[in-house]
DNA sequence: GTAGGGTTAG
């Protein structure tokens, strides 16, 4: 038996809400009796009984004639979730004024605060601008309103309307808008809140405190966050989650760690949201044992029954530590799987190179599941398209997904501009470049590096000034994504200076994608001992990246004695990867020096190499054929060899002489010339050539760099065939037409 | 009437 006060006030269980959930158990509540003691309501709580579409709402508000039982009907329609309609709550108002009565301020709050929930931010602000007058709690009540429901202009708005009538922000007050300020990336709003707070005597307040100590992380001031923390009186759980959530989110896993360990000495007990924030800090610390321990903990309490939350989190940390195998595990035992999990699942697969199993979720997803992707979706499964160069794929998902009544914004805005930009369509990457609101650096990013990869250096640097004249400030990828447009272009003295300005205008530190860039612009350049020495002088020990970027280099260039040294670097510190053994292998071929190609063979071939399998995608009737090197399972496999052995013969008489030195294996010149053949780029070139219209253009897709030997063959081919084929490849685009290359050889 | 969470671009 529930009791309802004319205020309207929900008596049982009536915790901090005005009215706690109301409509959730109206299904179960009919009214027993409409008493006319003029004070209260009673409803009965029965499960089986009656629901409330037996009551005439129409006599009621007839029966309404005196203070008392208006103010008991404006109850009982809370209580239904009936004045959520505007039709009723003029009724109301109109009762209201009929009877002579003024707004109860308590119920008015309570109605201003229920309307923005349902999205009525007019009417909210109509009840509240006819109140007769305004306590603190109707205040609070409207600017809470607004700031949970999206609206934290209009909530500022209101704000100042306060201060205008001279009302004091109290500690409901601070805390309520804290959030919005940071929402809205008002530092200045929060900072000067915070001067208010402590003139006002208000920063010893628990709420006050933890909405601090969450404002100043948003903003990647986690200094702040923990003088607030230290500062506080009391503390509870909260504060903790809040303190840890912020070295959490930036980039701190070790003190995240740390302060969970503080936490439980101080006796609090972690809940899901210290986990969830714990598990996203072993993902960053890298730390796969935790992870473990971490997982088994939850699994203990049942945690993953009690929210998604938890297990989506989970997911992500195993994805993030590369583990996508238990990620995936984890997943399929989520039973309420909800459009978070689906995404988390995705992104996971496409962050460890597994776009096609990426696609397959995004399939299963929509098709068999029918889970309206979100765009969150869209952000994960756009860069796998991009991955696979599947261009019509993810321009026709993001046409459906933008029928589910998504928007265009930043983060897919620049997920497209990737995807069009990797794609090679840089008509349509422009186009997209200027529709995206560009207030941070990441668009920038992604247009600079897409145009570096097409070889467009020069208009790069001129979008980088572009970025600087409107005021946006460049980050450590703007540099790396300049630095590489500037390497693809030979330009070199451009890139130094960018180098020096990142330095010293910026005081960005060069990491060693920055060191590598560098040494790849110079190398490749010809610069060989530049970049040799520059490498001797950094104050970073040298990863695979950089030597890996010597020794192409050397490559390039033809310098055995250099090559080697960076090779015996390279082998020091990634001695797996066979891509380096074929480096150096073409080096010495290219020198004459036989004795070191047959040495790096054996040396090669006595580490029994993994080789990074090679692939080559094509996009064909909207279809993706993928291609791995040495494919002989395809339906179209007699064609496409047929096609290519009669390449060859008309190459040959062209004058093309197949270069062995990129085979690594111990075979006879026949068998060699059949692996070069067998490269997957080979292959989906012949597969394009035979299942589309004589002279259109070919788009070839390759995960790793193109070999010499088909970077050769494909400019014999496209003049064969007159046929344009553009390969991108996994450092940049390859535009061949009528016998040459746009990279003109420079790559 | 108030504070904390998982996915998402280069």
């Amino acid at each position: 038996m529930l009791k309802l006060l004319s205020g309207g006030r929900l008596l049982p269980n009536c915790k901090s809400n005005y009215f706690p959930k109301p409509f959730c158990s109206i299904r179960y509540l009919h009214i027993s009796s409409y008493s006319t003691v003029p004070n209260y309501i009673q409803i009965s709580s029965n499960e089986s009984g009656s629901n409330d579409q037996g009551i005439d709402i129409d006599l009621l508000f007839h029966s309404s004639t005196n203070a008392h039982l208006a103010k008991c009907l404006h109850a009982l329609l809370i209580v239904l979730g009936k004045v959520q309609s505007l039709f009723i709550s003029t009724r109301l108002l109109n009762l209201y004024s009929n009877l002579g009565l003024e707004w109860d301020v308590f119920v008015a709050a309570s109605l201003v605060h229920m309307y923005c929930r349902f999205g009525l931010f007019d009417a909210a602000y109509q009840i509240f601008t006819n109140m007769p007058y305004r306590d603190m709690g109707c205040w609070n009540a409207i600017i809470s309103g607004f700031c949970q429901n999206g609206k934290g202009e209009k909530a500022l708005e209101v704000l100042d309307e306060m201060k205008l009538e001279g009302i004091k922000m109290d500690s409901v007050t601070v805390s309520t808008i804290l959030p919005v300020c940071a929402q809205l990336d008002d530092m200045v709003q929060g900072r000067l809140t915070h001067l208010y707070v402590i003139k006002h005597g208000l920063e010893h307040d628990l709420f006050v405190g933890n909405a601090f100590i969450n404002f100043y992380a948003k903003f990647g001031e986690v200094e702040h966050a923990q003088k607030v923390f230290d500062s506080m009186v009391i503390r509870d759980l909260i504060s903790w989650n809040s303190i840890i959530a912020a070295y959490e989110q930036n980039n701190n896993p070790d003190y995240a760690l740390n302060f969970f360990n503080k936490m439980q000495m101080d006796g609090f007990k972690p809940d899901l949201l210290t986990i969830v924030s714990i598990a996203s800090s072993i993902a960053q610390s890298r730390d796969s044992q935790s992870s473990r321990c971490v997982h088994g903990f939850i699994q203990r309490r049942c945690w993953f029954e009690k929210d998604v939350i938890i297990g989506n989190a989970v997911v992500d940390m195993y994805a993030k530590l590369g583990d996508a195998d238990s990620a995936r595990k984890l997943f399929d035992k989520i039973l309420l799987k909800d459009v978070v999990s689906w995404n988390t699942m995705i992104t996971g697969y496409g962050q460890n190179g597994l776009a096609n199993e990426a696609i397959d979720v995004y399939h299963t997803m929509v098709e068999i599941e029918h889970v309206t992707p979100n765009q969150g979706t869209l952000a994960s499964i756009l860069p796998a398209y991009a991955h696979i160069g599947a261009l019509k794929e993810g321009t026709t998902t993001h046409g459906r997904v933008l029928k589910t009544g998504q928007l265009l914004d930043v983060f897919i805005g620049t997920c497209l501009i990737d995807l069009y930009g990797k794609c090679g369509d840089m008509e349509d990457t422009m186009k997209l470049f200027y529709e995206v609101p560009k207030t941070s650096s990441v668009p920038w990013n992604a247009v600079i590096s897409c145009l570096g990869i097409h070889g467009h250096g020069e208009t790069s640097l001129k979008l980088f000034r572009n970025m600087l004249d409107d005021g946006v400030q460049p980050d450590t990828i703007t540099f790396i994504s300049l630095l590489s447009a500037c390497s693809h272009s030979g330009l070199v003295e451009q890139g130094e200076w960018c180098f020096n300005v990142m330095q010293n205008d910026y005081g960005i530190k060069p990491s060693l994608k920055h060191y590598g860039c560098l040494v790849d612009l110079l190398g490749r350049a010809g610069q060989l001992e530049k970049a040799y020495n520059f490498i001797k002088n950094m104050p970073l020990q040298p990863d695979a990246s950089v030597w890996g970027a010597l020794l192409g280099a050397c490559r390039i260039h033809g310098n055995a004695d250099l090559g080697k040294l960076a090779s015996d670097r390279l082998l020091e510190v990634d001695p797996d990867n066979v891509g380096y053994y074929v480096l150096l292998s073409n080096i010495y071929a290219n020198a004459g020096k036989w004795d070191g190609v047959n040495r790096v063979r054996s040396l090669a071939n006595s580490k029994g190499l993994k080789k990074t399998p090679g692939w080559s995608s094509i996009e064909i009737n909207n279809k993706m054929e993928v291609f791995y090197t040495g494919n002989y399972s395809h339906p179209q496999c007699d064609q496409i060899y047929e096609e290519l052995e009669n390449l060859m013969t008309k190459m040959k008489i062209l004058g093309y002489i197949p270069d062995y030195s990129f085979v690594l294996q111990d075979v006879e010149e026949d068998e060699k010339q059949h692996i070069l053949i067998s490269h997957s780029e080979r292959l989906a070139i012949a597969y394009g050539i035979i299942n589309t219209p004589a002279r259109t253009p070919i788009r070839i897709f390759k995960n790793l760099r193109v070999c010499g030997d088909c970077h050769t063959a494909t400019k014999f081919i496209s003049r064969i065939t007159e046929r344009e084929i553009i390969v991108r490849d996994s450092n940049r685009f390859h535009n061949f037409k009528d016998g040459v290359c746009s990279c003109g050889d420079y790559w």
